[in-house]
DNA sequence: AATGAATGAGATTTCATTCAT
DNA sequence: CATGAATGAAATCTCATTCAT
């Protein structure tokens, strides 16, 4: 019992430094080595823990998509009313740099989902995970009598989602600050639902 | 000149072979020597006219975002009112499937901007040029009293490329129909413009 | 601490395998593959310790250096009176012939002391140490009343080893013995010390 | 016969390009590249003209020998005195420095005589041509009762030509200058003749 | 006589991977 | 459990060389 929690444990440093890793290198020329050497020990002692590096970072890829969407789900649930909950919402989607570890490993790997099944699959989830939250919030918000959807909640949501990604790549590239993301966001949580967020 | 032109097109075919290329293989698995492969010549052959791989992609890219500004600018200039040409602006923005072979350019080559600065200038200039198309239609449209924008044109007009951008990606993972993603755009352009494109 | 002893050991056998391929291929034609075959290992073995071929030449030209004056130096401490020195010392500097290693490597290797500054600087070191054996010879053999010097000990030493450079590429060429060299060497010392060595 | 004349001038100009880029490269490092740049041609025209980059180096070299014999017996027969002779003999067979070209070419050239018979046995002639020039003057210069030789005069030329060679690598490595071993040359000349060259 | 395009041989180089310790 | 040595596969890269024009 003990030892299977070491692995975990072992596993877990190996998957964070991959992420730390990931920041300089990009994904693409990532190499054994470079986790390694970020985790402080030998390529061979990587192998040791996974199958090999593909392996390493389709993990870390769905431990880090698990990661990004319970922070937004219970930054929603912290709040009753709608309003507070699309803002928090919102604020955790974007990133606050380029060095946003998290959102740099979901867009660095996501080019790997257009050949890799297994991956492709993991990020379906993983988008329709973020339409449900907006959709849950939009839901609530219309019954509490907040916000008034001229759209279906569903298509609103997908929106959100859709502009924060397209927004998302801008912040990660540097040309955008996270604050100009959250403005368009609550511009356009006003034009679909009738409510402008209150920083 | 003959022989100047001879050197162009046959950089313009070897780019064109690395694009095909890359659709099987993604950037990141691309060998010089599929390429090659695909161009129906030696490896030696590719590199007697670009410098290395990397030069190769980075033209292709540029190429790439060239063709697919000039194909919307001019789609855009085909009509004299702003609505049609908003419809025919969102159509030219989104990818007809996974192997339509600019957009996927585009985003496979994405990631590579956050490294290389001058990619990533690239990039800049091609995002501050869909922008800038949109918004024209915007301003023309509201002088036309087609449209009336509650928001700044120009916010308008980069929610539209994020929005694409956003949605581009689950047409290129084959997640959702390009027609979907157009629907979802035109919805769009109601809310912030009052007008519902026609298909 | 073993295991530096173990790289240092490693080291040692690659550059003496190094040496034996030179005698074969040369400096010029020599391959990673031949120093490689010749040590019973791998290239990529040879790179586990070398940066490349050229770092390796390097290390064993330096070593080459140092071996060939430490035996001069020591062949001449074994003797009190000068005489006997200078005879040794002379027999030191001359190839035994074609297949000599050390003045082989140190010959071939040459050229590319005219290219690499760092490679000068320790060919200058080598040559003037080299001077300075014969010099200190010809002072003790002053001293000892048994040289007469018409010139400056510092000239004579440098003929010394000019000479023996001249006429070294000819031993090495086999176009002449090593024993007519020494010859050369001690009529040149009549001349200049008016002692004549005996063999 | 006009048509071989041009052959001939050609081949002479590569051969003088050959020389220029060896100042650069080195022989180790000299492309066929390097030598048809050097020439303002194509690689393949040098090849038009020559076997390989073996063969028009080989010529080179040979050609090379050539001139710098003819320039040093020219040189010794434009005087009846022998010590005039003698003197000049000297001075044509020291290089200017580390750019002179041809003494460059003598010794890069060298490493290859090891191994090329053809090569070695150019360079045997080389070498007895130079050792009978010296020769000659030695046994003129004791007739005239200028010269009075402890050696025998064969001795003595073959002492003149390893000197002049052993240094003429370290003005060709630009840690002695020309005057230096012409110096020493001279201090050889009182030391083996009993007359002092005069500059 | 010479060129420019393209080839293909041969070398290096980079890595993940293996294995004894 | 982890390491360091060494391997071997796979890629690139460099050139001389060929050939049609």
């Amino acid at each position: 019992m003990a030892r299977r929690k070491d692995q975990e444990a072992r596993r877990a440093q190996l998957s964070e430094a991959a992420e730390r890793a990931l920041l300089s290198r990009g994904l693409e020329g990532l190499r054994l080595r470079d986790v390694a050497q970020e985790a402080g020990v030998t390529p061979a002692a990587v192998l040791y823990y996974y199958e090999d590096l593909d392996a390493l970072m389709y993990e870390t890829f769905q431990q880090g998509i698990e990661r990004f969407c319970q922070a937004r789900e219970q930054a929603a649930a912290r709040h009753d009313d709608a309003r507070e909950q699309l803002r928090d919402c919102i604020h955790h989607g974007v990133a606050t740099g380029p060095q946003d570890r998290l959102p740099r490993l979901l867009f660095e790997y996501w080019p790997r989902t257009l050949r890799d099944p297994k991956a492709a699959s993991l990020d379906s989830v993983f988008v329709e995970r973020q339409i449900s939250v907006y959709q849950s919030i939009l839901i609530l918000g219309a019954s509490q009598g907040h916000f008034v959807l001229a759209e279906p909640a569903r298509l609103v949501a997908a929106n959100f989602v859709a502009l924060e990604d397209g927004y998302q790549m801008h912040v990660l590239a540097g040309r955008r600050s996270p604050h100009e993301v959250i403005t368009a966001l609550y511009s356009y949580a006003r034009a679909a639902t009738g409510h402008l967020p209150q920083e």
